[in-house]
DNA sequence: CGTCTGCTTGAGCAAGATCAACTAGCGTGG
DNA sequence: CCACGCTAGTTGATCTTGCTCAAGCAGACG
């Protein structure tokens, strides 16, 4: 199945990852490099302990950047989802761990072949730091969030970008013009972690969901399962995040 | 005083500035088109209503990163001292704003001319990158603050934090083991803008100022001035943060 | 020397945390 | 296939931290 030959063609996240951003030659080296790997649930990608260095590109499943300080506190800095670029280049050190939040799917290159393409792929080099300026945009509204958003606005917010991020893009509007419910998805993060992202208390997520569901703006079935019935009022809801 | 031919030689933070990253050619080039310029305290230099994007390195004062919302709220999502790069390549538009916090002599480079050199220079381009990641890693460290700090951990990690940026490197240690007490400096910041920074309230800020006060920790004279005394506590109460 | 603005201090309040049952999914083994 | 049991999630009661509102104070500047 994931064999060489089925490495980039029939890639799902081949129109929006790092290697569609750059020139054919660059493609292919990176095709050379690259493995598509399955990753468990709970497995740490990138930071921490890891010895050998790899960076990757999500191919599916979801990623949470767990910041972990030694009295036990907690924080989500961020979420990646397919076509996302995991690691942190030329630092050895890096106390933010990539932990697989769902299984995956992952293009991974080891960390010396990659920065040796860096090296030489001015191309890549330019995808790259486009992403990480991406990344730092979202860091900085992430903390906006944390910072002043209330619990209710904080659920709120992340639900949507979830959903967003998890539906395949709208393509223009095909429907009337009928609110817009979505399908239903499952949710990557337990209520565990999604206080640890929006720096709330489970107990306060649940309450928050209940009270979502009381309007009739989300649905839930079972632990995971999550439809978003109302996005409009979700996103009014998260205080108009951009 | 500031002509072309004083630029960079009396520069102080040649050594540490993105300029001094890069080799020797690319530092000519960088040369050629960067302007020395003085800046009041309150003008925005990156983002907003800017309509000629330029970019700059600080060279002296403090810049803060600033969003705001439409209902007012607003968080400083982050700060930035000499040698730091300010600007957001890349991108015509960018909700943060950068704000001279002090008055600033800050080395500014037309935007077109800065993208130029990032097409032909590797190098700086490679240097820039560094610099990027370096602020990404800040913005996450500061995520964990927003979130899961207490009021007065916040406090003491901020002010950590200026008095080691705002302190010429303590080269080795030349004293004996006597608690380090630090000299005195300009704070950069209001106490509304530091309650913007920690996601406070003034009145918290200044009971928090008051606690560290009557603990010795640190001293102030006037609405600006003030001394760690103690750096070791300080940083103990801000519940280490690396 | 007065005034204006930024800061401090106090008193009461509220959002969310904490503590404590209790319940529902979901997997397991009988 | 169902009963069991474990864990994740829910719900309720109470507490705490930091917010809000209000008054008073002091440093900077004319």
């Amino acid at each position: 199945m994931l064999d060489k030959y089925s490495k980039c063609h029939d890639c799902p996240v081949r129109t929006m990852a790092l290697c569609s951003a750059v020139g054919e030659k660059s493609a292919c080296d990176l095709e050379r490099i690259i493995h598509r790997i399955r990753v468990p649930e709970g497995r740490v990608i990138s930071g921490g302990y890891q010895r050998n260095v790899t960076y990757s590109t999500i191919v599916a499943g979801v990623v949470k950047l767990v910041t972990t300080r030694p009295d036990g506190r907690e924080q989500i800095v961020g979420l990646q989802f397919p076509s996302d670029f995991v690691g942190r280049p030329f630092s050895d050190e890096n106390n933010i761990q990539a932990v697989a939040a769902t299984d995956l799917d992952i293009c991974s290159f080891s960390g010396a072949a990659f920065e040796g393409l860096l090296n030489t792929n001015p191309d890549i080099e330019r995808a790259l730091l486009k992403r990480i300026l991406k990344d730092l945009d979202a860091a900085r509204d992430w903390m906006f969030l944390l910072g002043r958003k209330t619990a209710e606005e904080k659920v709120a917010s992340l639900l949507a970008m979830i959903t967003e991020r998890m539906t395949p893009a709208p393509s223009a509007k095909p429907v009337k013009d009928t609110p817009p419910s979505r399908p239903t998805l499952r949710l990557p993060l337990s209520r565990t972690e999604i206080a640890d992202c929006l720096s709330l208390r489970l107990e306060t997520i649940s309450r928050q969901f209940a009270q979502l569901k009381s309007r009739g703006i989300v649905e839930t079935k079972g632990r995971r399962n999550f439809t978003v019935r109302d996005m409009t009022a979700l996103k009014h809801y998260s205080a108009a995040s951009a």
